[in-house]
RNA sequence: GCCGAUGUAGCUCAGUUGGCCAGAGCUACUGAUUUGUAAUCAGUGGGUCGGGGGUUCGAAUCCCUCCAUCGGCUCCA
């Protein structure tokens, strides 16, 4: 007998060599039903593979993460024996689940394949999965694996093969479609009840440019059709919250073929977010002890030949304009700049640390397929700042301003994010970093221990460092699940000393400072861009471009309407009045379309009065109210939303 | 940059066996209406069918090419 410990700590025991399935099924039918994979002292096995030894068993379902990547991934196997009927002689290169499905990459020869057959290819597997195929793991000699995958010409499998180990290779094999493959899988095809192929794309053998692309397919599977009606469903809400729509709609900002791709033009509405954001950095900036500084969009070539930059990143910078016999960079980043600008301060260690903020301007030549509406562009603006201090005062630095992160994310209810901290690569001291093993250690730790002491959230990921330091990568997620770099916290321990950046410390002897290159904010594009998306353009109250509407119930009373929006304008109220010839349904309906967060109602009643209708976006009546108190009632609420504590 | 798809009015979209002056809704403008919490009625205007080239008696529709956008890949200081 074996001891099985279960996730709440139970312990029973079993005949050995008992698989999961069996263990599921003395529990109940009905989850044997279910079980897709057991973790075996916390690696992922097959259901049908027997457990020799006393184990932790954790049976996973489709609940389970790991369940849900052993559908998917048996899911791929499943579309690659319905595409193996379909266009005979196909190669597959790798088919793994992802997190919102699986993919399989192929190799059609000279077939093609588009949207248009999906359906019939969805068709065949929703027929092969009714036959119930079991998945069967066989472990195979390496040489049998070549002579197997030679035989069936597939070129893809055989180059996977050269990595692995004789001994440790395996073959899945459903219905009549055999894999190469670790596994492992579910019991058999029939769990398999809703298909849905997504997408196609072009990708490359093992990811790498220089091989030959293959075709992607993409699909995603689910044992119940409701779920598929279900997330058809979210995939069109996400949609509607799609920056690139919302910011259309609601005249945020627009793209224009004569200006140029990812240059982006932002219009009036998009100016007020703008405005709004960089006052709330400025004054957390400014509390904060940092001092703006403004520099121009462009610098000569010495320069980024000083910063060490041209040399590493001058692919993506735009190329050079030549004047005077010089020639000139538009900036991609403003660090230099400011190096410069603090070495004019030359500061003494009394001044020190020194923080200097601008939202400077910047242009990266990002590949054109890699532009994304507001998310990258080649246009941007940064909530820069670098701060220069001692070693002593890093850590105290560094906290400073994950402290001024967290505020932030509070201030915009931000719950789902996660710091990257990038560390260096020691075997590439000189290479890719810079060869300074010790320092690279010693800030490494400090970091470290910021994090740490601070309670923040961190996963470490090694050899992704910059070139002059460690650095820490805000990862956020907006509403609608795209995953990307929002803000970036650097520590430079490297490119003071290349611009020869020094103070006086207390013995009188030159030191070069640390540098902190931060961006809480990121860039007004990206940041706007996931804002829209987090908020799905309701914004709150103290960055909506347009605060209040104010609708006349006639014509008659557009005299008074006005009379009340000199009377916001002059409180410091965005708004506008809306004095068109229409019932006051429809002024209301347009005025909720747009998001405006308060409507004024305006008639007969409040002209006479003095007063205003209040209505609250997606809330409704609030009713009747005075000038003032309205005002009141606006402040409070920006006052709520930005006095975080 | 690579693979694939898409590009018709300010917006959302119809319109391919090639064939009358290219359509609809919303928006805008004009008129009527003077309205009480999510769409009043009528009329009018608006398009180099992404750009260029080609095939054809004839091209939004077929071919070539360039540009842009979208989905991925690669990249991302």
């Amino acid at each position: 007998m074996i001891k099985i410990t279960f996730p709440d700590k139970n312990v029973r025991e079993y005949p050995q060599g008992t698989t999961a399935h069996e263990i599921a099924k003395s529990i109940s039918e009905g989850l044997a039903r279910n079980v897709y994979a057991a973790k075996v002292n916390g690696e992922v096995w097959d259901s049908s593979r027997p457990i020799q030894a006393d184990a932790t068993l954790q049976l996973l379902t489709w609940e389970d993460k790991e369940g849900k990547s052993t559908m998917w991934h048996s899911s791929a196997h499943l579309m690659a024996e319905a595409l193996e009927i379909f266009y005979p002689g196909v190669k597959f290169g790798i088919g793994p689940p992802v997190e919102n499905g699986f993919y399989y990459d192929i190799d059609l020869g000279g077939q093609t394949i588009s949207s248009d057959d999906f359906k019939k290819i969805e068709d065949k597997m929703l027929e092969l999965a009714k036959q119930g195929n079991a998945y069967t793991r066989k472990e195979i000699s390496k040489k049998d694996a070549i002579d197997f995958f030679t035989q069936k010409g597939d070129e893809y499998k055989l180059d996977l093969i050269k990595d692995l180990e004789d001994g440790s290779i395996t073959l899945y094999e459903q219905g009549n479609f055999v894999d190469l493959c670790r596994g492992p899988h579910i019991p058999n095809t029939s769990l398999i009840k809703a298909v849905k192929l997504t997408n196609i794309a072009g990708a490359y053998w093992r990811g790498d440019e220089k091989n030959k692309q293959l075709t992607r397919v993409y699909g995603i599977t689910f044992p119940k059709k409701s779920q598929l009606d279900e997330y058809v469903l979210m995939l069109e809400e996400a949609k509607k919250r799609d920056h690139r729509k919302i910011g259309k709609e609601m005249e945020i900002f627009t793209f224009d073929d004569d200006v140029g791709p990812g240059l982006p033009l932002w219009l009036p509405n998009g100016a007020v977010l703008i405005e709004q954001l960089e006052k709330l950095a400025k004054d957390n900036e400014r509390k904060a002890g940092y001092q703006r500084v403004r520099t121009p969009h462009i610098a000569k070539e010495s320069m980024y030949l000083t910063s060490g930059h041209l040399p590493y990143y001058e692919d993506s910078m735009f190329p050079p304009m030549i004047f005077d016999g010089e020639k000139y960079y538009l900036k991609a980043m403003n660090c230099p700049h400011h190096h410069k600008i603090f070495k004019e301060l030359n500061p003494s260690y009394k001044d020190l640390p020194v923080r200097l903020a601008e939202y400077g301007t910047c242009y990266r030549y990002e590949q054109s397929g890699e532009l994304f509406g507001l998310m990258r562009v080649r246009a941007l603006q940064m909530n820069d700042a670098h701060i220069y201090c001692t070693k002593e005062q890093f850590a105290d630095e560094f906290r400073a301003v994950n402290e001024m992160y967290l505020k932030y994310f509070k201030i915009f209810n931000i719950e789902k994010y996660v710091m990257r901290f990038s560390t260096h690569a020691p075997e590439k001291l000189g290479k890719k970093y810079v060869d300074e093993p010790e320092l690279w250690l010693e800030t490494e730790d400090m970091v470290r221990k910021v994090l740490i002491e601070s309670n923040i959230p961190y996963v470490e990921v090694p050899d992704e460092g910059a070139f002059y330091g460690p650095k820490i990568d805000v990862q956020v997620w907006s509403a609608i699940g795209r995953e990307f770099t929002l803000a970036t916290n650097q520590v430079d321990f490297a490119v003071p000393g290349r611009f020869g950046l020094t103070y006086r410390n207390a013995q009188n002897q030159l030191e070069t400072p640390i540098c902190i290159h931060r961006a809480p904010l990121g860039t007004h594009e990206r940041f706007i861009g996931f804002l829209i998306e987090h908020f799905a353009g309701n914004f709150p109250i103290w960055l909506a471009p347009n605060q209040v509407s104010i609708l006349p119930i006639s014509e008659k009373f557009n005299d008074y309407a006005k009379k009340v929006l000199q009377s916001l304008i002059n409180s410091d109220i965005r708004g506008l009045v809306d004095v068109r010839d229409e019932k006051i349904g429809k002024k209301i309906r347009d005025a909720e379309i747009k998001k405006v967060p308060y409507m004024l109602i305006i008639g007969e009643k409040e002209s006479i009065e003095s007063k205003v209708s209040v209505r609250k976006h997606g809330q409704g009546d609030l009713g009747s109210f005075t000038l003032p108190e309205f005002a009141k009632i606006i402040e409070d609420e920006i006052n709520n939303a930005l006095n975080v504590k």
